[in-house]
DNA sequence: ACTTGATTTGACCATTCGGTCAAAGCAACG
DNA sequence: CGTTGCTTTGACCGAATGGTCAAATCAAGT
């Protein structure tokens, strides 16, 4: 009937084009840098039949900011106090940065919107991003205690990992500009492997 | 005489509240994103009065980020292949942490443009940047032969150092939304060189 | 073939965009 | 005072922007 509900197989298809292209666009441009014609283009639509499936460019804007968040948080959620404290948090920094080789664009998405002050995604971030943060940070101060591994502010090891890790999707030109063409990823992960044992385990 | 030249303390006056004003609207908003109308207003100036003291949108933005070029390899420039080898790049860390902290506009209009791909500052990554950071991957590569520090991968140390640092003025928001109010850069400073510290002595 | 509802589009609108221009204001100096 | 040249601005321009709407097209079932 109505788009939110049962959908079609061509909304499917046209909502999934509009949201990739949206993809494309806002991570490069930023919300404000962005068109909705340039969208439309990308998308191989009419900006008129766009605002069919999505009312506002600031609706597909929202859109994509929200399946991000959803999928941005997973892989620390996945480090469990269980496990092998270094294994999990290099196992954590393995997945993000996987991530920023396999999703660039969604990282660069959410770098811009934190360059505009974030205006659509304060409350997750001192919401939902700050408590599950909170979280894992006493795990690791657990973890610091039970000497499993070396003592350090568990804080900004969470954000040298998110700095590390998203650099080589958000400022992927520069490195592709300084390195030549080629593959960073291959010598980076072995880079941050050295670095976050020696760190871990100083 | 003419502008460039000669310049009266009126001009001195109303490039300089323009130049801070451009920097305030395109760090956050990016080239595309930022207006004239907005520059105008945050620098106390009606549109054509702006334009009188810059020829177009493009020409204030262009002013901004050759200025920046000029000071931001500063830092790295002067890292010293004769002095102490932890302590050179300690020092780097700790020159470029500071220049998160007490210029953040300038950290974000480098990373926006950067996202954008960089499409009016590409020349100057191949040619002047590419050129100094193999010279310095050079320097630390000695270093590391020499065994004056491990041996690490030397341009992944340099971005390292890039992300590590430039995150806390990007990402600033994101911090302070998930460690609260407050001044994050004491503990960022002792962990940074905690850090690279181990990283190098490793 | 006909009908019904989903889809697409051309034309259009008000606003904002970067930029121009002629005229007005203003300071300095004879 | 009057002149000269620097500075400022209101009015304006064409293009682009986000968004609307009625009409046309299309797909699917009968």
């Amino acid at each position: 009937m109505n788009k939110p509900e049962a959908r079609t197989r061509i909304q499917e298809r046209n909502r999934a084009a509009i949201l990739d292209a949206g993809l494309d666009v806002f991570s490069q441009f930023g919300f404000r840098g962005a068109t909705l014609d340039q969208i439309a283009e990308a998308a191989g639509l009419s900006k008129p039949n766009l605002l069919y499936y999505f009312p506002s460019k600031e609706s597909v804007y929202e859109t994509l900011l929200q399946e991000l968040l959803h999928t941005w948080l997973d892989p620390l959620r996945a480090m469990r106090p269980e496990g092998d404290a270094v294994g999990e948090i290099l196992g954590y920094v393995r997945r993000k940065l996987e991530m920023s080789r396999d999703y660039p664009r969604e990282s660069r998405l959410f770098a811009n919107e934190i360059l505009q002050g974030a205006p659509r995604i304060m409350p997750a971030l001192t919401g939902e991003l700050r408590d599950l943060v909170n979280d894992k940070a006493a795990v690791i101060r657990g973890w610091s205690a039970a000497g499993r591994i070396a003592t350090i502010d568990p804080h900004h090891l969470i954000f040298s990992i998110w700095a590390l890790t998203q650099h080589y999707a958000d400022f992927d030109v520069q490195v592709q500009a300084v390195l030549g063409p080629g593959d960073p990823y291959p010598a980076a992960t072995a880079y941050l492997e050295q670095l976050f044992r020696r760190l871990l385990t100083g």
